[in-house]
RNA sequence: GGCGGCGUAGCCGAGUGGCCCAGGCAGGGGCCUGCAAAGCCCUAGACGUGAGUUCGAUUCUCACCGCCGCCUCCA
C-alpha cells in the first residue's frame, strides 16, 4: 500500500481509502487571473503522477480541482486591462488548460468553479455564525481561529506563536491578527452576490470547504497543494470544516517549491515567476515532466535553462530506447503495453519505490537501469530478456505519464528521397555524396542515424 | 523573534552505520561504424566545518558556518 507524507501528522502514514478500491482527492487548483506559472506546472504534475499512479495500482479515482474564478486579483486585472472579471477568467482558464494539455495533466474528474458555490457558501458562513465562531463587522464577516482548539496543526505552530508573527492589514476589523474573511462586502463597481448580511463576494479559504465536501463527501482520502497553500489556506479550510462539525481531509499533500536560478523561491512578491506556457512552448513538455520526476515531490526543484536541457537529453535517451523497443515489437499505449510481459521483478520494485512515500527519483533510477538492461540484452541477442525488460520499461513510463516517442515521426517524401539517395551512395560506397547528403538533411533539421535498415531520419 | 528544512562528486539529484552500487547530464579510454549517430564495455571523481558516540560515520548526537522556507499575496 502506498505510504505518504501527510502534513498534519507531520510523518509517513499509510493511504487509507475511505472505500476500498477507490481514492478521493482534492488538489487546489489556479485562480485564473494571469497565465500559469512554473510553480503550477509543478504541483499539476506532481498530482498528475500521483493520480495516475494510483489508477495504474487499480484505484477508481475521483479527482476533484476547482477553478477560482472571483478574488481580489481578479478584480484588480480586470480594472488594470479595462475589461470584465468574466472576460479575464474566460481568457485565463483557457489558457490554463492548453497549457495542462501539453503537459499530459489529465483532466480533473470535477473542475467546480468559486462562483458556481456562492450559495452553498453563504450558507456555510451562516451556521458559522450560527455556531458563533464567525462574527460580522463593517467591512466583513471573519471566522474566529482561536475557536478551532487545534488550529496550527498544519502550520505545525501554536495559536500563540502563530498570532505572534501576523498582522492585521489596514482597512480590516479582524478581533485577532490570525483571524480570516469569510465574506467581503462589495464596494461600489466590484462583483456582487446576495447574503443575509449583505452583498458581497466570498473569502478565498471557503470555497474549497463547501466544493470538496459536496464534490466528495466528508472524510475525503487526500487534499494537496503547493507547500505554500497548507498555511494559511489549508489551515483556514480545515479550521471552517471542523468548527462546522463536518470531517474534512485524511491525508494532507503538499509538495514544495519550484525555484529559480540560485535556489530562491518563485513568488509573487518577488516577482521572479516564469511563465509556463513559454516553458511548454520552447521546450518539450516531456522534459517538465521527467525533471519534476527526478526530484522528490517535497523539495524544491531547480528549473532553469540549464536543468531543462539535461532532462532533454535524457528523455533523448528514453526516446532512443522506445524506438529500439518499438522495432522489437514491444510498444506502449495508453491502455497498457504490447509485445511482451513487463519484468515482473522491474515492475515489483517501481511499486516499491512509488509505495514509499512516492520515491519518484528512485522510480527514475530503476527506469534508466532497466533501459540500460534491455539495451545489452538486445545488444548480447538475448531478445526475450530485452522485450521483457523493454516491457517494463514502458510499463514505468506508462505509469507515471511520461509518454515516450517510439514511433518514428512523419517525414515529408522530400527527405526520404534524399535519405534513400543516400543509401544509394552508400551501397555504391560514394561516401562524399553520401557525407553531403547527410550534411543537407541535417541542415534541413533532421537526425540522421545509420540502422541495419538503412538510413532513418527524425526530426531534431 | 517563533517554527521548520537543506548543505553529496563539473552540474542536477537519491540514499545508506561497514559490504559491489543510486540515476541523469557533462568528462576520459575502448568496442561497433566507411565516417558519424544510437548503443555497449571500462573509467574518474563526493558526502559544509569541528568535536562526540562507535571496532567503524557521508549516514547517529552536539556545536558552528552557509543557504532556504513558513509565520503576509503565492502552487
Amino acid at each position: 500500500m502506498l505510504r505518504l507524507f501527510d502534513t498534519a501528522a507531520g510523518e509517513v502514514l499509510p493511504l487509507e481509502p475511505r472505500e476500498p478500491g477507490r481514492v478521493s482527492m482534492y488538489v487546489c487548483g489556479p485562480t485564473v487571473y494571469a497565465p500559469p506559472h512554473l510553480g503550477h506546472g509543478r504541483f499539476s504534475l506532481v498530482f498528475d503522477v500521483l493520480r495516475r499512479y494510483l489508477e495504474w495500482s487499480g484505484f477508481a479515482v475521483t479527482y476533484v480541482s476547482n477553478i477560482t474564478d472571483i478574488d481580489d486579483n481578479i478584480i484588480k486585472r480586470a480594472n488594470e486591462e479595462g475589461r470584465s472579471t468574466d472576460e479575464v477568467v474566460a481568457d485565463n482558464e483557457r489558457v490554463w488548460y492548453e497549457v495542462m494539455d501539453a503537459l499530459g495533466v489529465k483532466r480533473p474528474t470535477h473542475d467546480p468553479h468559486a462562483t458556481a458555490y456562492v450559495a452553498e457558501m453563504v450558507e456555510l458562513i451562516g451556521e458559522l455564525i450560527d455556531r458563533g465562531v464567525a462574527y460580522v463587522t463593517d467591512d466583513g464577516i471573519y471566522f474566529s481561529a482561536q475557536s478551532v482548539a487545534d488550529y496550527g496543526l498544519l502550520a505545525r505552530q501554536s495559536i500563540d506563536s502563530l498570532q505572534a508573527g501576523a498582522r492585521i492589514e489596514v482597512g480590516e476589523q479582524k478581533r485577532s491578527p490570525i483571524d480570516f474573511v469569510l465574506w467581503k462586502f462589495s464596494k461600489p463597481g466590484e462583483p456582487r452576490w446576495p447574503s443575509p448580511w449583505g452583498d458581497g463576494r466570498p473569502g478565498w479559504h471557503t470555497e474549497c470547504v463547501v466544493m470538496s465536501l459536496d464534490l466528495l463527501g466528508e472524510g475525503f482520502d487526500i487534499h494537496g497543494g503547493g507547500q505554500d497553500l497548507a498555511f494559511p489556506h489549508h489551515e483556514n479550510e480545515r479550521a471552517q470544516a471542523v468548527a462546522d462539525g463536518k470531517r474534512f481531509a485524511n491525508h494532507w499533500v503538499h509538495n514544495g517549491f519550484v525555484v529559480v536560478e540560485g535556489g530562491e523561491k518563485m513568488s509573487k512578491s518577488l516577482n521572479n515567476f516564469v511563465n509556463l506556457a513559454e516553458l511548454v512552448e520552447t521546450a518539450d513538455p516531456r522534459s517538465y515532466r521527467l525533471l519534476v520526476l527526478r526530484a522528490h515531490y517535497r523539495s524544491p526543484v531547480e528549473v532553469t535553462k540549464a536543468s531543462t536541457a539535461d532532462a532533454s537529453e535524457a528523455l533523448a535517451r528514453l526516446d532512443a530506447f522506445a524506438r529500439r523497443a518499438h522495432a522489437a515489437e514491444v510498444v506502449a499505449s495508453p491502455d497498457g503495453v504490447t509485445g511482451a510481459e513487463p519484468d515482473v521483478v522491474v515492475v515489483d520494485e517501481f511499486r516499491r519505490r512509488m509505495d514509499d512515500d512516492l520515491d519518484t527519483p528512485g522510480a527514475v533510477a530503476l527506469l534508466f537501469t532497466t533501459v540500460h538492461r534491455a539495451h545489452s540484452a538486445f545488444d548480447e541477442g538475448r531478445d526475450d530478456e530485452g522485450r521483457a525488460l523493454a516491457a517494463a520499461a514502458l510499463e514505468l513510463c506508462r505509469a507515471v505519464g511520461l509518454e515516450l516517442h517510439g514511433e518514428a515521426a512523419a517525414v515529408p517524401d522530400a527527405i526520404l528521397a534524399k535519405a534513400a539517395a543516400r543509401d544509394a551512395a552508400r551501397a555504391a560506397k560514394d561516401w562524399a555524396t553520401a557525407d553531403a547528403l547527410r550534411d543537407e538533411l541535417v541542415a534541413d533539421g533532421y537526425v540522421v542515424e545509420d540502422t541495419p535498415n538503412g538510413t532513418q531520419v527524425r526530426p531534431g
